[in-house]
DNA sequence: ACCGGGATGTTCT
DNA sequence: GAACATCCCGGTG
């Protein structure tokens, strides 16, 4: 079994197709290993949850790039946050990885995720993903398709019905009613059980 | 298990 | 000043 990274055409589509696709790959970079078990779709310019929605700023620049790179932004003022920007072409789509089941560097993801009690926490949530896997403003724009940051065919192949959802922590009314959230059905990693998010706290009063 | 609140800083209005 | 693609802890049931 020939392990490669996925090529810059696995990228280049909508969010929505590329998004699925992405449940167990392998995600390799900075040490260590994770497969991909939860995911959402952000796209463009239709999507009031996606950063791109209102266009171009220094913080999004890297989702208007090219498909195959990683975005990184920083969240809440605390959390480093990765997609992998899709297309197709220069079309800002991308999609946030929220979760992962360890794999390889586990002694490494627990000396970043000091918090986390069990190794099933370390890469629950787009966040804890981002500490465990080291992530910070320097991997925003790392190419995926060619660098030590990559997404990895390991020749496990995605669900054939995945969970779907609406995304997790968007304000009502802009996009959270959207069902792009894919995810493994019961792996014991996801952010959240099944496809009940939790009702967003910040509703309109 | 569920819920409320604090942390913490960049981005946008 | 408010919002934010979040996480963690402590209180309650």
């Amino acid at each position: 079994m020939v392990k490669r990274a996925l090529p810059r055409r696995f990228y280049d589509r909508d969010a929505l197709d590329v998004a699925p696709e992405l449940l167990n790959k392998l995600l390799v970079a900075n040490g260590v290993s994770a497969r991909l078990v939860e995911v959402e779709a952000y796209r463009g310019h239709d999507d009031p949850g996606a950063h791109s929605f209102r266009g171009q700023t220094p913080r999004n620049a890297t989702m208007f790039g090219k498909p195959g790179l990683l975005y990184v932004y920083f969240s809440y003022g605390m959390h480093w946050c990765a997609n992998a920007v899709c297309g197709p072409g220069t079309t800002p789509h991308a999609v946030l990885l929220r979760a992962a089941a360890p794999v390889a560097g586990l002694e490494t993801m627990r000396a970043r995720r000091t918090k986390a009690r069990r190794d099933v926490d370390l890469c629950r949530g787009p966040g804890s993903l981002g500490q465990a896997f080291g992530f910070d403003r320097s991997f925003d724009g790392a190419d995926l398709t060619r660098g030590s940051v990559c997404i990895v065919d390991d020749g496990v192949p995605p669900p054939v019905s995945p969970g779907v959802s609406p995304r997790v922590g968007l304000a009502v009314g802009k996009g959270d009613e959207r069902a792009y959230r894919f995810f493994v059905r019961g792996d014991p990693h996801l952010s959240r059980a099944g496809s009940a998010p939790r009702s967003n706290p910040r509703r309109p009063s």
